[in-house]
DNA sequence: TTATGTTAGTTAGGCAACTAACTATAAAAG
DNA sequence: CTTTTATAGTTAGTTGCCTAACTAACATAA
C-alpha cells in the first residue's frame, strides 16, 4: 500500500506535533521533579506504588514498553538513591525482585504533588474535556504501533 | 484551577500514548535511518533542502525547539560526515552560518526515501484517514502549551 | 548427563535531549 | 570611550533511550 503524497505530508505533521506534545510535556515534568527525581524514576515508583512492588527487571521492562538495558539504568539509579532494593529469587537464581522503599513511598507522595500542581499550571483556561474526546483515536494508534512492533520483533 | 481527579487520570493516560506514540514511531525511524544518519540529523538536513540553508545555530535551535548545546551536537555530527559545511559570518564574528554539502542532500535524498517505505509499512491496513482528524485537536494543544512555555521562560 | 537453546540481567557504546557555566564578540549605556 | 549588558556558541555533566554482545542460570532433549 502507499500513501498518497498529501496523506503522507499530513501524517509527518501530525507525529510531528506528537513529538514537540510529548517534548514539552515530559521536559516540564522533569523540572518539576528535579532534582530528587528523574521521570523515568517517578513513573517506575508510581508503577510500584499502584500495582504492587516485587516484579522482575523484565517484567517491568515489558510493562513499560522500555529495554532491559534502560530499565537496569533506571533501577540502578532509584537503588543508589535507597529508594528501592533489589532482592534475588529464591526459586530463580537469575531473577531479582525490585522493592520500594519508605524513602521511596517518600519521594513518589513528594512528586506526585509536583506534578498535581504542575498539571494544573499548564493545563489552565484549556478545554480538557474537549481534548480527551480524542483519547481513543492516540489509544488505537498507540495498540497498532505496538503491535507492529511485535510482528517486526517475531512476537505476534 | 484544579482538575477532577477523573479529567487528571485520563490527561495522563493521553499524555502517556504520546510518549509511547513518540517512542515507537522515532525508534523506528532511527532505525531505517541507521547507520547513516541520526534523526535529528536527517531533520536538520530537510530542513535546510526545503528552506535553503545559510541560517545560525541559534535561528535552527529556535525552528526546532531543542537548546542550543543541542544544536552544536547535531551539526558537529553533520560537519564530521561531511554532509555540511560550517562557514564563518562575515558581518558578526560570533555566528556561524551552515551550507548543506552535495553529499549532505544525497544522503537527505536516501534517509526521504527509507522513511517512505517505512511509513508505508508502519501504516499498512491503517485507517489514516480517520487519524487526521484527529490532527488539529492535537495542533491546538502543541500551541497551548508552546505558549506557556514561553511564559515561563519570560518570552511572551 | 551432556549438549542445545532460552531467559535474566549487565556492560559497552552511541544518539539526543537537557541545564549550568563558560568564552568571545557585539551592542548599549554611562 | 569605557563599562555594562546581551547574544552566539561551546564545554561539561546528567538523563534516558537504543542495539549489540556478553555472562549466568534454567529447561529440555538426545
Amino acid at each position: 500500500m502507499t500513501l498518497s503524497a498529501d496523506q503522507g505530508a499530513r501524517l509527518v505533521a501530525l507525529l510531528t506535533d506528537i513529538a514537540i506534545i510529548n517534548q514539552l510535556t515530559s521536559a516540564a515534568a522533569t523540572r518539576v521533579l528535579a532534582p530528587q527525581l528523574g521521570l523515568s524514576e517517578y513513573s517506575l515508583l508510581n508503577h510500584m506504588v499502584r500495582r504492587g512492588d516485587g516484579e522482575t527487571l523484565t517484567r517491568l521492562a515489558r510493562a513499560f514498553q522500555v529495554s532491559k538495558p534502560s530499565m537496569t539504568a533506571t533501577i540502578g539509579r532509584l537503588a543508589a538513591k535507597g529508594l528501592v532494593r533489589v532482592e534475588s529469587d529464591a526459586d530463580d537464581g537469575r531473577a531479582k525482585r525490585l522493592r520500594i522503599t519508605d524513602a521511596g513511598r517518600n519521594a513518589h507522595a513528594l512528586g506526585r504533588a509536583r506534578l498535581a500542581t504542575l498539571q494544573s499550571e499548564l493545563f489552565d483556561g484549556y478545554d480538557i474535556a474537549a481534548l480527551i474526546e480524542h483519547a481513543d483515536a492516540l489509544a488505537r494508534l498507540r495498540e497498532h504501533l505496538d503491535a507492529q512492533r511485535n510482528v517486526r520483533d517475531g512476537l505476534a
